[in-house]
DNA sequence: GTCTATAAAGTGATAGAC
DNA sequence: GTCTATCACTTTATAGAC
């Protein structure tokens, strides 16, 4: 995967930035080249001398949210796998695997939180259709990992049965950010509650089925109360 | 709730089940009205002259699919109240009841599944922007009701809780019909099979933290094995 | 009901001056 | 790098002929 360099201040990164802003709030289709300058007090023409196309703005966009998610998923389950050994790993930690990383890119979007779920619930929402080649490949790859990592977890699972699940999970995953992007926020429970719950969730679907074991399947009976 | 009629037959209806099919493919904000009337061999005015607007024939396809939805929600809804008459009502029966309407429009519209899948996937996911006010209302209502249920079939878990579940639940549901839209249906189950799948997984995740009481909570354990 | 023609505004992109 | 001006197109919608 080609390396992408992100500016990290200067008139670029303040496109970068508005554009981001913008999608967040009407969606990616709904904003044009002219929206982001005007919004971005910049000329008409900044958009295409700085990035050559709206394409390429918006793939910019996506991969710079999404790339950051990849990779933490990868580290996490390189680290799951290793404390593991071989055995099952705890449904909950690998379903926390797949999640804590969009709540991590949640918070590293420089919006308030409700546009910042709303922009990563779109990006999730996204792939399949107009995600960049490189980074749908990426996922792909990050995918068949949490598959392989839920056939052990889950042997007595059938594999086409888990294929579904992690659809129903995914699904889930993209409202819990959009819920929180719909959220009256104002004393409301924060966003690592909201992941406990969908981490909970999401695990006891993933299981259905499977008689109880708590030693191997649910780990040391963590609580996930945040 | 006004009534709306839609045409049997003649170049309305032909230009609706057109615009579907293009929507379906494409998404609702990716086709013109200059593609749907080239796409229907008709003139480039139809639309106008038989719609008023693009977005009133956008307002009609959603309302086309999404109506019948509630409209069998809350039969079910009835129908399972006046079964448990106040009594709480088997989790898988309350899936059902919100997933299987779902799995009827499908099968309603006049397309190919993996089209009529994606079509109903991205109505379900347009809730909350560009939904008909109407629509919206009377779907907030159904999803009331669905609460009040679930409420009561699961009195150990907070309210609170309950509609970041169903957030969930709402999101795999979506999540299953892009899956089944994407899938090589060549010898793949039945969208049924999917569908009870779905409805497991769920009904399990609802139910994460109660104490197993399958008389109460499962019902006469049924297999959903479809 | 169906058509052509056209209005009025918007789109992404670029050449060329500064 | 930034700007203006403009190209070439597309968009929805409508007036008015048939």
């Amino acid at each position: 995967m080609r390396e992408i360099k992100f500016p990290e201040s200067g008139p670029k990164r303040h496109l970068l930035d508005t554009a981001e802003r913008l999608f967040a709030i009407r969606g990616f289709e709904a904003v044009s080249v002219r929206d982001v300058t005007r919004e971005a007090a910049a000329n008409v023409a900044a958009v295409n001398y700085h990035f050559g196309s709206r394409d390429l703005l918006v793939a910019l966009v996506i991969i710079r949210h999404f790339k950051p998610i990849n990779e933490e998923r990868l580290a996490r389950i390189e680290a799951l796998e290793k404390k593991c050994a071989g055995k099952a790993a705890p449904v909950e930690e690998i379903v926390e695997a797949l999640a804590r990383p969009v709540v991590g890119a949640v918070r590293k979007a420089g919006l308030p939180e409700p546009a910042a779920c709303q922009l990563v619930g779109r990006i999730l929402a996204l792939r399949g259709e107009g995600f960049p080649e490189d980074l749908e490949l990426q996922t792909q790859g990050v995918i068949q990992r949490f598959m392989r990592l839920l056939g052990k977890a889950l042997p007595s699972v059938p594999a086409e049965e888990l294929v579904w699940r992690m659809h129903f999970v995914t699904g889930g995953m993209i409202q819990m950010l959009i819920g929180r992007a719909g959220a009256e926020s104002s004393g409301a429970p924060s966003i690592d509650a909201t992941l406990g719950r969908f981490i909970r969730f999401a695990a006891a679907g993933l299981r259905e089925g499977v008689e109880a074991d708590p030693a191997a399947t649910r780990g040391p009976q963590t609580t996930f109360d945040f």
